[in-house]
DNA sequence: AAGTTTATCAACCGCGTAACA
DNA sequence: ATGTTACGCGGTTGATAAACT
């Protein structure tokens, strides 16, 4: 027994849009919103689709103010350092990105931006710390029953992608040092504050941000483990050029860091730490990052 | 020029959960 | 407290375009 189908498919229409039915639905919100229910929409409109299609329009399509394509330096950073923190909460992170939608966000992490990170990281890796990924590839298709070899795949990526970045800024030592997971170690170099990300405080949030995104940015925050030394902030900076570097590639640094009105990507600070408050230098211990790192354990019997 | 592969993105599907009766 | 309904989300699919052989 499945769920019930939220509309008769029988007699809804399915496939890409027409502009009559956009024109339709579009004409329709603006003078009268949406009601309060979608799956009434398409009925008064006189649409047949379903009411999530009327929905998933508006939102990733007809809605003001959206942006298609062409993607910045800027945005590229925040989604990267947001990826790695929460894994693939496309809303949240869209929320961060005024006018792009969880879709967009998705897609271009998926066919772009992933890729970009993960195929410099191949072109990059050497023999000398071949061994840990070996490590990981052996244990994560050998040694694993069903329910590990079904550990997301958000969470393998952000798990190479805490590598890759680890191995750039220690690439002698992450072959020596046990895998090191941010938090694990008080004085880990990789203590990104990334989820802690104060892009609305600095000036790139729009009405999108509403408070509710802030609150599950701030349900992300980590708890504060003291404050980072200026040996760690350096850190966060060098970490920081090091995104760069993967996602712009070496000789193009500083790419990212002109954003509109010569403000620097320092200043957004999106790895580093939230100036305005206490500052704190812990990964993210959330349930979601332990539930990550769970999954890591677990398989990699640290 | 034709066929094949790869990349992109819009749209769909189903699940979890909040809201409501 | 329980059941139902609708919403929102993330994963996946499919159509189309672009690149390649």
């Amino acid at each position: 027994m499945g769920r019930a189908p939220c509309c008769d498919k029988a007699t809804v229409k399915k496939g890409p849009w027409s502009p009559e039915e956009d024109a339709m639905l579009k004409n329709y919100i603006e003078e009268h919103g949406t009601g309060g229910n979608w799956i009434a929409l398409p009925h008064k409109i006189g649409l047949k689709r379903c009411g999530k299609s009327c929905r998933l329009r508006w939102l990733n399509y007809l809605r003001p103010n959206i942006k298609h394509g062409d993607f910045t330096p800027e945005e590229d950073s925040i989604i990267c350092s947001l990826y790695i923190s929460i894994g693939s909460r496309w809303s949240i992170i869209a929320a961060q990105l005024p006018g792009r939608t969880d879709n967009d966000v998705k897609n271009y992490w998926n066919t772009k931006l992933k890729k970009r990170l993960l195929g410099r990281r191949k072109d990059r890796e050497t023999h000398h710390h071949q061994s840990a990924t070996a490590a990981v590839s052996e244990m994560s298709t050998d040694n694993m029953n069903d329910g590990e070899r079904a550990l997301s795949a958000s969470a393998m990526e952000r798990i190479q992608l805490c590598m890759q970045l680890q191995e750039l800024q220690n690439p002698l030592g992450a072959h020596h040092n046990p895998l090191v997971w941010p938090g694990t170690l008080s004085s880990n170099s990789f203590n990104s504050n990334s989820s802690n990300v104060t892009v609305a405080e600095q000036g790139q949030s729009s009405s999108m941000n509403e408070p509710l995104v802030d609150a599950q940015l701030e349900g992300v925050a980590m708890d504060g483990l003291g404050s980072p030394s200026s040996a760690e902030n350096s850190n966060m900076i060098s970490m920081e050029a090091e995104l760069e570097e993967l996602l712009y590639g070496e000789g193009n640094r500083g790419k990212a860091g002109v954003v509109d009105g010569g403000a620097q990507q320092g200043d957004v600070d999106w790895w580093s730490y939230d100036q305005g408050k206490s500052p704190v230098g812990s990964w993210d211990f959330t349930p979601e990052a332990n539930a990550v790192f769970q999954d890591y354990t677990s398989v990699y019997d640290i």
